[in-house]
DNA sequence: ACCTGAACACCGTTCAAGT
DNA sequence: ACCTGAACACCGTTCAAGT
């Protein structure tokens, strides 16, 4: 299944003449789909420069290293998610920040567990994303120590819920673990998880931890649109709280 | 600086006389302990065999596979997290459990990128931690689709703030990473972030994205205990939500 | 049942050398 | 400046063979 050594075009050394050299864009542009198609466990430095037809200390000239490579595939994705400033009130603007943020992620989804990992620690900064979020916040009524605070939940509460929903089943046997899991679920023992027994059929695959399909096959989007407006009214409360201590020190 | 195969104790094959075989428990302390003092990417079955002084199919023999292994590692670390019931309110349970997560991760966070990956596609169930949040907020008045959803909410609000807080720095030349992004973050263009500008004194080195250190060394103490607040803020509101609907169409 | 010893098919990264 | 060709030091996993 393995391709080798770039045998199609067996160019030489030095740069192409045709202007058509290779670059950190077309690089990162291959990997996202070699990642859409196989997924992130199928990617490695070498498998891409096969597939680009180049040997793989080429694509090392122009990227330094995979996790840099990684880091722009991720930044790649994310890059069209920030929704445009003024036209929204602060909440209904982060509701669509979350909603394009998981519309992005549903096109890539193996791209999912980057996301905390590799946006968090990340050299290309989305800086109109934190400028967006701060944005709204400061709109919201936030501000120093509270604003960061609140700008932490969103971040976290958007990527977080992401990375878990299509967060990678077993890469191996899937169809043997789907299996066994499932067994699993609904051999749990009754007396000592009676809560949990009761609303197996309401859960089972569809809720985390109890799930053996990720979001790919089995999207989670009613619990996702709840989990923005029980961000945002945890927000407003939030609001209400700072702006009750400063009218009551006042 | 790397070791290689086994010469410390040179034994020949079967099983060892003085009962000292290995087991998957040993294999997963050894692989934790090694975690906890190197990182996850320096983490390899080889590695650990080598640390336990046999050879690499040893390991396998008992444990499967790699991803196994860190399954199994991760179980472990969300062991004890699981606060008793009965004795809280619904509201205080939740915190309690976010805060315990919290503290086990923090004793071991270079396994934290792998609870939102492991944790949520896992064979080792943690049926208690499920038990325990759906009978907390069966309590808060949630029922059917309502209690997917609310369930949903917490487990991505708690595992991902966590993945995110102690989610890894690049591994290669930290300090020099450290540097760069440091500067870029404090040469952002004002007028295109004015937002971002003008709170940045509170923000550099404490927000997700523009940050250099991750929890290990900045740990968001203020931040996590806000986002419990928000996010049971946020329940209690989707509780009333609930309420109402049922008594207005009764 | 538990382990050795060796092999297979991969990795990321580096580096001299070519053009 | 951009790429080849080859090497280095690793991987996870499998498998016959030992005890």
């Amino acid at each position: 299944m393995k391709k080798k050594a770039p045998e199609p075009r067996p160019r030489s050394a030095g740069r192409p003449a045709g202007g058509a050299a290779l670059s950190k864009q077309r690089i990162a542009e291959a990997a996202l789909a070699h990642i859409d198609a196989f997924g992130l466990g199928a990617f490695s430095m070498r498998e891409i420069a096969a597939q680009l037809g180049v040997y793989p200390a080429t694509v090392h000239w122009h990227v330094s290293t995979r996790e840099a490579l990684l880091a722009e595939v991720a930044a790649t994705v994310m890059a069209q998610v920030t929704p445009p400033k003024g036209t929204l009130g602060w909440q209904a603007w982060i509701a669509e920040l979350f909603r394009r943020c998981r519309t992005a992620v549903r096109q890539h989804p193996n791209v999912a567990q980057l996301l905390g990992a590799q946006l968090v620690s990340n050299g290309s900064l989305p800086t109109e994303l934190v400028e967006g979020v701060l944005a709204a916040l400061t709109e919201a009524g936030f501000d120093g120590e509270p604003l960061l605070e609140a700008y932490n939940c969103v971040i976290a509460a958007m990527l977080g819920f992401l990375t878990m929903e299509f967060s990678p089943l077993p890469a191996d046997n899937t169809q043997a673990w789907a299996e066994e899991l499932r067994e699993r679920v609904h051999t749990i023992r009754p007396l000592d998880h009676p809560v949990l027994t009761r609303h197996l059929p309401q859960l089972a695959n569809r809720a985390f931890i109890l799930r053996w399909d990720n979001g790919t096959t089995v999207p989670l989007d009613s619990s996702f649109e709840r989990h923005i407006q029980i961000t945002i009214d945890g927000l407003e409360a939030f609001a209400r709280r700072v702006a009750q201590a400063a009218s009551s020190s006042s």
